[in-house]
DNA sequence: GACTAAGCGAGACGGTACGTCGCGTCTTAAA
DNA sequence: TTTAAGACGCGACGTACCGTCTCGCTTAGTC
């Protein structure tokens, strides 16, 4: 039944026993089946029996590792989160910059990543818990990215020096989470172009 | 306020008799209620036997109103909705810019409004006759408010005369929004000078 | 308003007042509605609500008239025992009582009475004013028919001179309420001449 | 860490699975709760949430059980019905019948038995589902009780050879009910005795 | 090569809230 | 005065999922 000895697939293995690789099989199981769920029903219908019975994990064994709902669909969160890859360098920074609208716009329309958000951003908003994890593991990441960007922008001699990381964040993310989770309105291939060129005046040296 | 409005959901009938003054009456009892309930636990925890409770009215009254707690969620921030007055006019477009972002931090930051958004806005995000609704009775007005003030900036010569004001009302919302909801980030007296300061140089003409 | 001062419709006129024809007619939509119902979901689905609905009177009048849907349900139990002529006379007492035990069993397999009665029956067996009511207006009439038809056959010296005429009824109907309420046994055309040539022995004088 | 199997906690451990016991005790709680509350209240007034307060037991499991309260209320009659012990031998059939007949009465007037069976004769006559279930478990003891006493009585040459067991039971039985539920009529002590000399002139041989 | 212990499945259970049904009361307005 | 219309408080319904618990079974690694 269980074949792989030698786990070779990724799966944490430290010098313990051997029933990681079991934790991580069941891990997996019910991580994929919460992800599908949430895609088919979106957050609102998602139920941890449902998880259970889709994953073939007994519901126990899910409530032995996420206290509730919530920590399940976080654990989700921040398993997807954990595979975007940070913002590639690109000729000059306004196209780092479009590059990275645009990664963040398709990341949110395309990908379960957006319906999960969607189902969330009220308990990352209300629960201070939740939020604390949440700005640790994906909002400073993306402060990150986004410093990192600038200050090669600044060095580069494009960005004006005294730029703001956190409000330049807030100016390309901004836009597309209203857009996202309140107004609605599209966000097609030429967004990331436009917000960046209407905002260039402001950002350039 | 309690005046049946333009009886397009909650207030489903007219033919004015005397009944009308008691459904009205229980009508505010209910939306009060809810719109504690929903500040003080957020929309995941709003229950329909709590605002029963709360409010002294009858669970089977409220679902004869409401036909779910989205419904009654929608009517609660309908109901909110119509208490935010339209921006006043300022000196010059700058101000009115500071003036209206101030006015959003202010409105989300210490009134229930905030509260009662933080709570709703998954189910706003993820229920499209929820987000219809909004966008008729909220998005397009905040819309129509910065639109109207894009034009008088043109013509008073301040703002470039191709601004695109939706544009203008992704990037000055969005940041609130964004912070509110996901960073976490203070905003302070500060803070909507310092965003239409960054901004202006990409809306000046 | 159509008045007529001559009521000799049967309809009880006090002080002549047309109103009383307008009871009555709202008392037969009542009770008719209510058999009907009755007949077609039993007393336990049958409803206050679905009275009014049927009949075209309002909740509010029902209620005016009877205390509760026992109340209601046995207004049409007597509405309907008034309906249930006596036994006629035949040839010889045997005849007489084969006739009784049929017309029984016809009057419960093929009328509305017998579904009113199986809906009835518990609520006469444990409600103590309804089974009062009930002994009054259906037991002892069917009682004094019985002894009428002892006394007949006592003085005919078809029956023996110590027989009790409550025991006879017992004899007569009990079978028949079993079968129909609990055993659930066929009654066919035979069934009365069957019981009362068993019982013959037992009878003759 | 491992404590003794032998159950120190009060709780009995068998060979069974401990969930089997577990169900066991939730059984007997309910049908326990269930019966007194219809002995105190009647049927009318039986209510699962009562059942499932007086019990300890959740509603839902109540529910997980039976699927209504007819359900229930015929389950605890089934699991009195149980109890009631065959009919004995006595010296001659004559004795053996009116000790039927006591018994019944006893039965019906004494116990609980007749309360439930008040509540539930209505149901058992107009559910088809419930007559069937009640006919397999109730009627047909009844019935093959009586005909094993016929089979006595004929093979003593006490009864005519050509009597229908049917038509006895129903002779015996149908009295008692029709008294019990309808006529109200009291049966007292001689009540077996005096419905036995009756009958015997039919019955004997 | 049995022993130990962790991980797991199975599922009964107590509990909260759901959304619904029907009750019986009350108020108003029309006939 | 009687009725129709209908809002309302209320109690119970039967359901869905919650999160907890206890029980054995399996599966390593250890003695």
């Amino acid at each position: 039944m269980n074949i792989s000895k030698a786990g070779d697939d990724g799966t944490p293995r430290s010098a313990g026993s051997g029933h990681d690789e079991r934790r991580a099989r069941t891990q997996r199981a019910v991580l994929d089946a919460t992800r599908e769920l949430l895609a088919e029903n979106g957050f609102g219908n998602l139920t941890v029996e449902g998880v259970a019975a889709r994953s073939g994990v007994a519901k126990t064994t899910i409530y032995r590792r996420y206290r509730s709902k919530n920590d399940l669909a976080l654990a989700v969160l921040l398993d997807m989160v954990d595979e975007v890859s940070t913002q590639p360098y690109a000729a000059d920074t306004w196209s780092e910059l479009v590059s990275l609208v645009d990664r963040t716009v398709e990341l949110m329309c395309t990908s379960l990543m957006g319906l999960v958000m969607k189902g969330l951003v009220s308990e990352v908003a209300a629960d201070p818990e939740l939020a604390r994890v949440y700005r640790d593991r994906v909002v400073s990441h993306r402060l990150a990215d986004v410093s990192a960007l600038v200050e090669r922008g600044i060095s580069r001699g494009e960005l004006r020096a005294d730029l703001d990381s956190e409000m330049v964040t807030d100016l390309l993310l901004g836009p597309i989470y209203y857009r996202f989770f309140l107004s609605g309105a599209a966000m097609d291939d030429g967004f990331g172009q436009r917000l960046v060129t209407t905002l260039r005046p402001s950002f350039a040296s």
